[in-house]
DNA sequence: TTCGAAATGTAGCCGAGGCTACAAATATCC
DNA sequence: GGATATTTGTAGCCTCGGCTACATTTCGAA
């Protein structure tokens, strides 16, 4: 089969490459509360018992108004459960966000440190930047990570 | 003076630290559509030597009635001007703005690279997180590029 | 020069995630 | 047990950044 019958390479066209960069940056951006929920979700009820509404909004810096609507939305995504007055519970598949996402924050802030941030940098820029660590740049991490 | 009669070490509490880097995050978030427009319609006017509407909205991939209205946050901040059917254009501040970004841009990727991230992870992974990587941080960035 | 295509702008909708103010339920303390 | 404080929930507002649909302006080609 000559050349001119192939399929063209699937390298796009960079105009085209640079937008899916952008959607994929915004669709990350879509998650990234879901990701901070769960995580802190996850760690109150192991360091506290429990998980209520009202610390979740001071750790997070927002009023409980905000926090609960934001439960709300994890609830409706099938990420938590709560039941009145009783605080905030974690299903299977927000268990599972909830440690992937602690497990990227680690990593990242350990690999900024590395690096040679500040401690005090890492942990803010980490809170940010993590949301955007593709798994294989994760992985990149990692291993930059053991070999030192 | 006795230890005693000292202010206290500004160590705020882990809680009240925590939802301050939260806080960071979300402001960044804020300004993130700022920098991408900036950067971008630097890149289009040096490229192309304009920077219309239409184009800006293909290269970031939203409708063209998105992007005028994030053009025009643009101009309210004071960023940007545009005439109509005449392009957009930057204030000082937006080429300052523009500047900038492109440069952490720039660095971000090439640390993701040289960490040993796949370069098409490292260019999508950099579309978010340089939105994050603080002043402290880039400059452990660059430090690190130099050594190596 | 005229007319159709392309670019630009406007209007109006949506959801997310902020906020304040108020209402209701629960916990706590005397 | 009853008053008070805390927690939780609801209502209603805002901005931002998406979208579609439609109107208007400019450009380009016949
Ligand atoms: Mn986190
Ligand atoms: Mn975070
Ligand atoms: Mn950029
Ligand atoms: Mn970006």
């Amino acid at each position: 089969m000559p050349d001119k019958y192939r399929s063209p390479p699937p390298t796009l066209p960079p105009e085209q490459a640079q937008a899916e960069r952008f959607e994929k940056a915004r669709s990350a951006q879509a998650t990234a509360v879901l990701e901070d929920y769960a995580e802190l979700i996850s760690d109150l009820i192991a360091t506290e018992g429990e998980a209520r509404p009202t610390d979740i909004a001071r750790r997070l810096g927002v009023s409980h108004a905000t926090a609960i609507k934001s439960i709300a939305r994890l609830k409706r995504e099938g990420l938590a459960t709560s039941k009145l007055y009783r605080g905030v519970f974690l299903t299977e598949a927000g268990e599972n966000l909830a440690r992937r996402s602690r497990a990227r924050h680690r990593l990242v802030v350990d690999l900024l440190v590395a690096i040679g941030a500040p401690r005090a940098a890492a942990e803010a820029d980490a809170e940010g930047i993590e949301h955007h660590v593709s798994d294989e740049t994760l992985a990149a991490f990692a291993r930059y990570l053991n070999r030192k």
